[in-house]
DNA sequence: CTACCTTCTGAAAGCCCTTCCATAGACCTC
DNA sequence: GAGGTCTATGGAAGGGCTTTCAGAAGGTAG
């Protein structure tokens, strides 16, 4: 019914492997030979059979990419950043979102499937170890966006430096006073923020008054979530404690949270306190957030090229690739007075 | 190398039709022997490969689906109602993001490739005609999301009636001056918002005065983006027409940009003008936008079980339904004082 | 003119599965 | 016990491609 290379090479007279090499530009065919099979193919209309190829060659020219969280715009954009590296490959993508620990597995378990996908991108997701195992012994390309493991490559953002940089910028303008809201100290980079931001008030001599760190409790989404901030801030101004002049926020979102807990007190960001967070989310620019921003589109690119790469050479060295996040200066620390967001930010 | 039937055939001692009877449940095989080649398959850890399954069932159990402006929330939710619902019936998703005409069609011809996948999903664009001729004469499965063709499934807004209850809610507080933001008219969306925004005024017998109609003239997203509902404003402000009491904006993310405008002219929403626009996209809560809503995880699940359905009978009649979006009452409007943003919202 | 290369080409084998077909064997029936 | 029916099974065919292999055709050298 649908046209084959068997079509073509009867109406070409030829042998199916000579429309082959044509088809895939082998070099030893003469010109002739190629002109009358290209126009025979060009003239059925001619398209390859993606699963027949994919059998023979043994390649599937496609990869999976397993993101956390679907609604977040984090994974959005660096998926982004992956889907259209993938296609300018020529490669396809395949994704799955996987909201708890089960479907993490369902989802890897499928990615494992022989010739279904020749590489593996995993987001924000700790391997579980007997998948790790599998995979390295399997020899299955995999590469990591935003999480780590020794064996398999990996692309993160440097929390630490991140936190860093943003704690400094809020002592840099005076404060003394700073305190945090964390999201849930179950996610490595919550993990990484806070140490962080505690070293960094350490090295400049400044005290912690109790009760200003506050991690999250929430588990969806690990509490890098509106709601969370916000619920987290309501307990800190109920708990009596009395507030800070600023606070670090461990990502945009629960910014958005906390800067709303505050306004219904009617206190005002950054007049009565001061934030940075963390993600440069696209909208945190609504909100004038200053924040540390992340490279999303760039991890997305750049985890596509190490992936191909290992594709082409299971045997290549791992490699991690430390991505430094920036301070963007907007609004809500108070240095920028007069901000207005403006599209390029 | 890899496990095939072929080794737990000999295994099993019995025949490789006999195992692909066992591992697709075929009834026909006494359980001894299924027991059997059950235990051996697992013990080598048997995976049936993915396409030579394909090729022979001649079913891909994969769909794609082109989206536009990837980074679009409205898009973002309806996918996440079309992966989960894919994941629960064991297909897979192929994503496209299609930042233009040229890259639309390319993912078309790669969705038409023979056996690639089983099915296409359109979110959103027009599809071009000579493209529909082809997937009709090919009678490959395809269902359009948030996008209209005689010849094929859809499921859509019914932004008519959107538009007139987001409009008669304006009048219903009194306003008799109401304005229109809109997107670019190349959008059918737009086009229907705008057609029954103005006939819905003349059914209240409100006059339109002249100005206050504005269509953008971006193209980038069609002008359903921030920076557009932004300029828009911005130049409405500058071409001296007198401020309605009220604008119906054809976007939640175009209304960000018109608040944004306004407040640096010092106009407050809702005291000076007040403001419904239509998605209800995640993040318009945060502004407090009133807005129309839709279902957009429904509208994703439903487009799967369609396009399932489909499938199953390609020559099913062609159906199409509307959804009809709800009117969420924040505080944009004017009509909600004590508005506080709410989980559930 | 023969022997030997080259170069190009056709056809078969292989990728791994599902499904169809034929048969062996068990079981009935008269 | 011969003939017939039914069930479980093995294996070939088929799905559409790539790649290997051997051979045909053409060219060169002796």
């Amino acid at each position: 019914m649908a046209v084959t290379i068997y079509d073509i090479a009867r109406e070409a007279k030829v042998g199916i492997g000579t429309v082959s090499r044509v088809l895939n530009n082998s070099p030893k065919v003469t010109s002739e030979t190629r002109d009358r099979v290209i126009s025979v193919a060009k003239r059925l209309n001619y398209q390859p059979h993606a699963f027949a190829q994919a059998l023979a060659r043994k390649r599937s020219n496609t990869l999976s990419a397993i993101i956390p969280f679907f609604t977040n715009y984090f994974f959005i954009e660096v998926l982004q950043g992956v889907q259209e590296t993938l296609t300018s490959l020529g490669f396809d993508l395949i994704i799955h979102g996987a909201n708890n620990q089960e479907q993490l597995e369902e989802y890897l378990v499928r990615s494992m499937r022989k010739g279904r996908v020749d590489g593996t991108l995993i987001f924000s997701l700790q391997l579980p170890d007997k998948f790790a195992a599998e995979f390295k012994e399997k020899k299955l390309p995999l590469v990591l966006v935003d999480s780590f493991h020794d064996d398999f490559d990996s692309i993160r953002v440097d929390n630490f430096e991140g936190a860093k940089i943003a704690t400094e910028h809020l002592i840099s303008l005076g404060h003394k006073d700073i305190g945090l809201i964390n999201a849930n100290l179950k996610s490595v980079p919550a993990q990484e923020r806070l140490k962080s931001f505690m070293q960094t008030l350490q090295r400049h001599s400044i005290p912690i008054r109790d009760g200003v760190i506050n991690n999250s409790s929430w588990t969806k989404n690990d509490g890098f979530s509106r709601e969370a901030g916000y619920s987290d801030m309501v307990k800190f101004l109920k708990s009596g404690v009395k507030l800070p002049s600023a606070f670090f926020v461990s990502s945009d979102i629960q910014a958005i949270g906390v800067i709303e807990a505050l306004k219904e007190l009617d206190l005002h960001v950054p007049e009565d306190v001061a934030i940075v967070s963390f993600d440069n989310i696209e909208i945190s620019k609504y909100f004038g957030l200053t924040t540390m921003s992340q490279p999303m589109y760039q991890m997305g690119e750049l985890a596509v090229k190490k992936m191909i790469q290992r594709i082409d050479a299971i045997d290549l060295p791992v490699s991690s690739v430390n991505f430094t996040p920036s301070l963007i200066v907007r609004a809500s620390c108070g240095a920028n007075k007069n901000y207005v967001f403006q599209d390029s930010n």
